[in-house]
DNA sequence: CTGAAAGCGCTAACAT
DNA sequence: ATGTTAGCGCTTTCAG
């Protein structure tokens, strides 16, 4: 492996002259310096960047742990990441947990001995056992998609709270009352605040809650159909159904099928997220979208602010929005429902 | 930030003994060996990556670089890289290049620049640019899903005009005359071969070729939607569509819906990567199964082969599996072609 | 079993 | 404008 010497002693100068021309600096003879580099480039010479970190303190990467990368809300926040970690010439190290917090810590350890500039934590379930490990990482680190209500961390967020209560009031417009609630049972805060959102949406308009009616999937569509066919094998089911994500939604679709019922006449389905598929679903899934794009870019964008000394918002909330589409409708046999909630009309038959 | 030789001090030894107790020698005094340990763990040391590396000479990373992340197709590879390269306590550095030849070599570059101990490119569209600059950079390389055959490069593909075969097949079978195709711009290899395995099957039966029935997306389904939308206008469509990938395959039902007609009576569709999600859209999709996580297992343990040293095979090529779901049937006015292939019946009406 | 010393590839004072 | 020297954090001979 060639290195700054080699090309030193070919251009018979120092290293610190080669090392200075090939960083451009102005404080090298335009000539010597052209020397230097096209040797450099003959002899197909690039800097290693572990010996530059290891005398500049930085290593231009960051570290990014997401539960899996194949699920897509992951992969749009890293895509939005690398983008702008790409503005910056950073380079992204990734690594996925699995929702285990013990895989979480490990990750964070390794980027940490790796020397990572800062790190990304999607869905984190680790939470407050950070503070001690940041003590002395005296790395930089932002939660995407859990805030840490007590601590002086960095996260953005939706409002998962807001989230819930928007798509469950959806539903309650549309004039459901048996609305059930598909959530994640790992326990992330995303979870417990859909919920709470989903509850408080059904208090709103006193729909009394029935515990039957909330099951749990991980995350994926496999397990979200099964939760579902226990909903639907109730001896009163649901008429409607939140989804913690959209992955859950196709699940839970498939499983209402399944069950010989048709989507949505019989079986009214929001989601959360809105993935780039969702809107190509047969029917197309209503659901809140997230912003995941925008929400990796603004994480990394934080990141990099803190790095160049600024003191960025420590807690970014974003709104979720509602995207009505194909997956909901008024229940089969509520028509007085419908015209006092959902049209608003005043016409309550 | 924290050192060795701070350790050492702390510990009143010399910062050879804290780096082999820390690493578990056998040439250090059990003792001495806790004492030091116990030392690190209360200031929360953790060994610096680059410093090792750079007397090491790797890295225990390793470069990946993708079209998009946010491409199912990618994000599953990927998650297959990534559970081996874990059980070898490598770390990943993910790149995309947006099917930029120019994006991907910079990444390469980028990762050659910060020492990877080996570079995994999928779905490559650089090919025989490599090897000038594989010359230079000495890292061992293996591509996902394009081969280059005159090459002794490494890579793990699935048998393209296999899988065009099957797929094109599969719809001649069913009795389909007019059959679309519907590609990907980028002119990627995989792209070719599919569309020769295509034009293969309508060779076969003696199906004439017609351009018109062939147009191209991006591999994304928005795209795929408005190149759909072109094959649907014509005086005379196709009964059937093989698509470059599941992606366009959503597009391309999408579009046909839009255009009022019903899948699969309407229109049959076939995709090609068979990605979680199209088990559960709306008819399931038939597809051509490619064995993405696996893929990913194979083409990381091809390089971590190379790296013990070993000799692992230079071209892996898979079978992609038809997988017959609800998104295509026979056409809807050709009995006669039904029962003479598909059948097998000899029933020849 | 332990320490001293050298060196990995690079940058950055500090001299010229 | 260029060279010399030191040092980043670590591993590894080589001596004891």
């Amino acid at each position: 492996m060639i290195s700054i010497k080699d090309i030193a002693r070919a251009a018979d100068v120092s290293h610190s002259t080669v090392s200075r021309a090939l960083r451009n600096s102005p404080l090298v003879n335009p000539e010597t310096s052209l020397r230097i580099r096209t040797i450099a480039q003959e002899k197909g010479y690039r800097v290693s960047a572990v010996g530059r970190s290891l005398v500049n303190r930085r290593t231009d990467t960051i570290g990014v742990v997401v539960t899996s990368i194949a699920d897509p809300f992951n992969a749009e926040i890293v895509s939005g990441i690398e983008e702008i970690a790409l503005t910056h010439g950073y380079s992204l190290l990734l690594a996925t947990c699995h929702s285990d917090p013990n895989r979480e810590m490990l990750a964070v350890q390794s980027f940490y001995e790796r020397r990572v500039d800062g790190i990304l934590v999607s869905s984190s379930r680790v939470g407050s056992l950070y503070r001690p490990m940041l003590a002395d990482m005296k790395v930089p680190i932002i939660f995407i998609n859990s805030h840490h209500p007590d601590d002086d961390m960095f996260s953005v967020t939706i409002d998962n709270h807001n989230a819930g209560l928007q798509a469950t009031r959806h539903l309650v417009q549309l004039g459901h009352k048996r609305i059930g609630y598909l959530g994640n049972q790992f326990g992330l805060q995303a979870d417990t605040q859909r919920y709470a959102g989903y509850r408080s949406a059904l208090e709103e308009v006193d729909i009394g809650f029935d515990p039957e009616l909330v099951v749990h999937g991980n995350g994926g569509p496999e397990n979200a159909k099964s939760a579902t066919a226990r909903l639907l094998a109730l001896a009163n089911p649901p008429t409607a159904l939140f989804c913690f994500n959209d992955m859950s939604a196709f699940g839970a679709m498939c499983a209402a099928r399944e069950h010989g019922l048709a989507i949505p006449s019989d079986l009214s389905v929001v989601g959360l997220d809105d993935l780039l598929l969702s809107s190509y679903a047969e029917p197309a899934l209503t659901t809140i979208r997230q912003p995941k794009h925008e929400m990796g870019r603004l994480a990394a964008g934080t990141l990099f602010q803190l790095l160049s000394g600024n003191s960025p918002e420590r807690f970014i909330s974003m709104r979720g929005e509602l995207i009505v589409r194909k997956s909901t409708v008024p229940p089969r046999s509520s028509a007085d429902a419908i015209s006092t909630n959902h049209q608003k009309s005043g016409a309550g038959a």
